[in-house]
DNA sequence: CTGTTAGCGCCTTCAA
DNA sequence: TTGAAGGCGCTAACAG
């Protein structure tokens, strides 16, 4: 019985080739015959070795079949989103079609040192919430694509935010109606608020602020005037705070008859909270989502939404980095007219 | 500008001192002076240099602060599991704070090779479809904890499933019920169908079966007999299969009049369809469910279910493989009574 | 087609 | 407290 583990050098030894020879039967079946080659496959296996040392390879090679995923947020926020699992569905299973494995990353460490040196690749959906992991990542010597958000020179997997909110608020807006909008990572706050005259946050490039520029393009077109304290800020697409939101919509007097989501989560938590207060959908109150998520047409009355593929955009990122591709992407999108507006 | 990547040896060359000092600077401030060490912490920073390889360190050290979590499916589908995402949350943030990171680790896969030479342990969260998986994972030298099964000498986390399935079937059961048990891998079929006499999977490792154990001791409690035309298998606790399993239990005649379900998703397909089919809940129908799921929480009737805390399973899961405890762990559970029975 | 050898970048004794 | 040196296990270039 081996106490230790057998090293690529024992088994040459053993076998009585070369070391580089069993290396090459693992991993350059062009370099040595085919006999030979299943030979040394079989003699491995009896004395129970299973092939070269991944740690050393991943020195040796630099290379690891590692991908990082970078979530936005923690991975425990991340993980129960529902639009953020079916990304990572996509992602990991054409990941794994290539034979690559995902890590999870938080998008709040502090910093992507911790893994820069031996995965393959990053993949970047959302902003990252730690702006300092941008900063590394844009100077980062393995590949990155990032997914609904931007750095410089990189290749990244957008849907165009700006058109699509604009489309589906065209939808639901007519001229004489008052608006409200419940957006997402709009200021710098860790709770739900109006934005009223806070400083704005990431403008350039964070997708709800292109969100926001359609819906309110959409308004103007209208003649309708959204002011600061129509529109809420929410620190996360998350049902508790989007029921808080929900309430101070709902009571705020007068009350809006048309409110434009960031987010389906969201669209949903006001729906149902409109309905318990005997409100009536659409009629005195129209409602649009965004994400596409299967329970927004589940919901009754269903929910007007924008439908992006979210697992879609999973397999594009890992396709985007496991063919380098260069180039940014632009998805489609659809408008999925439900009964809310 | 530096085209190549500093070494630690290039920085201690630049700087002046040895590469131990370097070395020792990062990893262990107890060799050298607070002074000093700063010094060449700050020295390092100013000349790019981020710290030692990692590649390096994890072949040097054996150790790379990853931890596997291997899932029973694939990736893609237990990320949309609400009870999966659960357990990754709480396991990834106990494996968080720290310092470990998780990689993501599909039960279908052919071998743990890929990652059992670098990874510092495994968590195993359910029997993984591939056996071989548990052959190689009982064998690995690597620390594993595995969760909701068990392997031989291995530490596991589990709740007593066989109680729980009892208690849970006992608020539902009465002497002259008609029952049906909607169970979940207890033969290999990848299709929903009843059981009838194909031979039964995993018998003594699997929780269904343990579940099954405890929906019977129910039944005999009451003089209620099962047959095996009345017990159902699903190969995921997924909606598409529940929906199917659900229209053959209702459509069945005689109708049961209890309907034993091994998961939440499961039971609340059920529910939906029975609504719609104008079967009244529970006083022509009585449904228990198994998880403890908030839809389940939310439902209206809502359902009446088990407890168990995934989340905990997942801290829990994380804590013993780090703290490398050996036994193994059973966690309480606790019936909710809802509405549905 | 096979064998020899020089590192990949680091950590950790050991001696000073 | 510091410096020198031997691997961790493997691969790729090169020579045969």
């Amino acid at each position: 019985m081996n106490k230790t583990k057998l090293t690529l050098k024992d088994v040459a030894e053993q076998i009585g080739v070369s070391t580089a020879t069993i290396s090459n039967a693992f991993n350059r079946p062009d370099q040595l015959s085919k006999s030979k080659r299943e030979e040394i496959l079989a003699q491995c296996k009896k004395i129970g070795y299973s092939g070269p040392n991944k740690a050393a390879q991943i020195l040796r090679k630099g290379t690891s079949n590692i991908v990082a995923l970078v979530l936005a947020d923690s991975i425990s926020y991340m993980v129960s989103d529902p639009v953020a699992s079916t990304f990572i569905k996509g992602a990991s299973s054409a990941l794994q079609e290539n034979g690559k494995h995902l890590l999870l990353y938080a998008g709040d460490s502090n910093s992507i040192a911790d893994v820069v040196d031996f995965v393959d690749g990053f993949i970047c959906y959302g902003q990252p919430r730690n702006v300092n992991l941008i900063r590394e990542l844009a100077a980062s010597p393995k590949p990155v694509v990032t997914v609904d958000f931007d750095i410089d020179n990189k290749p990244s997997i957008n849907i165009d935010n700006e058109e699509a909110a604009y489309q589906v608020a065209s939808h639901a807006l007519n001229k004489g109606d008052s608006v409200a909008i419940l957006g997402l990572r709009l200021i710098d706050s860790p709770a739900t608020c109006r934005i009223y005259d806070s400083p704005l946050i990431d403008v350039e490039t964070s997708i709800a602020h292109r969100r926001l520029d359609g819906y309110l393009r959409a308004a103007e077109d209208r003649n309708v005037v959204v002011t600061d304290e129509a529109i809420w800020h929410l620190p996360e697409s998350d049902r508790h705070f989007a029921r808080q939101a929900a309430k101070e919509v709902l009571t705020s007097s007068p009350r809006p008859n048309v409110v434009l989501c960031m987010s389906d989560i969201i669209a949903l938590e006001l729906l149902h909270m409109a309905l318990e207060m005997g409100i009536k959908v659409p009629q005195e109150l129209k409602i649009t989502g965004f994400d596409g998520i299967e329970e927004a047409e589940r919901a009754r009355p269903s929910l007007t939404t924008v439908c992006q593929s979210s697992s879609q955009k999973g397999v594009e990122a890992a396709k985007s980095l496991l063919d380098h591709v260069k180039s940014k992407n632009t998805l489609p999108f659809e408008v999925r007219l439900g009964e809310t507006v």
